[in-house]
DNA sequence: GCTGAAAGACGGACGTC
DNA sequence: GACGTCCGTCTTTCAGC
């Protein structure tokens, strides 16, 4: 992992569909070596996927919220019930444990306010182990899948 | 926006780098349609973009914290002087603004506890108008970019 | 949906530093 | 060991019809 490897890795965190010829001119490599590097930096796991950046409005998501969630803390399995259900609800598209409070911060996507509202009574609100659930709306996102610093 | 074109987009968050060969055999669609719905999808910006997404540790990346950031009101332009304040900082790969408290979420990456407290000390503390600024740590990750639900 | 031309991907070989 | 340049061939792209 050099400098090289690095310059590789944000340019395509910029353009994930950048061709390898592309990417060889865009870091002043040739080729080969470019492409011997991307296929290395591949599997060894640096780039996990590629993927698509989709606009929630276009597929009707024009909704989205965080929510705090803290335990209750029963038993030692509480926290392996709560992860499978808050994974089992797909529009959770990001959720993260912490350290401290809040355990659990999600982020949560919906077509309309009518629509979480019933997300949140019928899924979120009953989710097993939870001391303690609030939700905010998101406002605006000011930064979103920025490339990774050096 | 049918459902041929919602099943382009999902599979297309699952791999970013799918050839249009293989996108067309997944959504069963012959090549020339399923490249027309793609550039579609492209130019209306449905897709906004495609990215790599990298392993943060394999960058040296080892630590991530969450800040919580609620403002003083005291002047019109508090919001947009914190905002710039906010995405002048690399190490920020995430930040969206709340209705309520607090007013930030900024997902933040270092490359170790000692490099966060000197971000953090030097930067963080350090953003125009805020009242409150507080962070937390970052122990898992649950769901990352899941592909958004229908 | 099909065709055809241009571009890109990808493996190998080989010489250089 | 890593880079660069050649060489193949196969696949993909993308604008025609």
């Amino acid at each position: 992992m050099d400098g090289l490897d690095r310059k590789i890795l944000t340019e395509l965190q910029l353009d994930g569909r950048l061709t390898i010829t592309e990417l060889a001119s865009r870091v002043q490599l040739s080729v080969s070596p470019c492409h011997r590097r991307l296929r290395d930096l591949e599997s060894s796991g640096a780039i996990r996927r590629y993927r698509a950046v989709v606009n929630a409005a276009a597929v009707g998501l024009n909704f989205e919220a965080i929510v705090f969630a803290t335990l209750r803390w029963e038993h030692r399995d509480t926290v392996a019930t709560f992860e499978t259900a808050v994974e089992a609800i797909p529009q959770v598209v990001q959720a993260q444990r912490l350290f401290g409070e809040p355990d659990y911060l999600l982020r949560v996507v919906a077509q309309d306010l009518a629509a979480y509202q019933r997300l949140y009574d019928e899924q979120l609100a009953k989710l097993p182990g939870v001391q303690r659930i609030s939700s905010t709306l998101v406002m605006k996102h000011l930064i979103e899948d920025r490339p990774l610093p050096h």
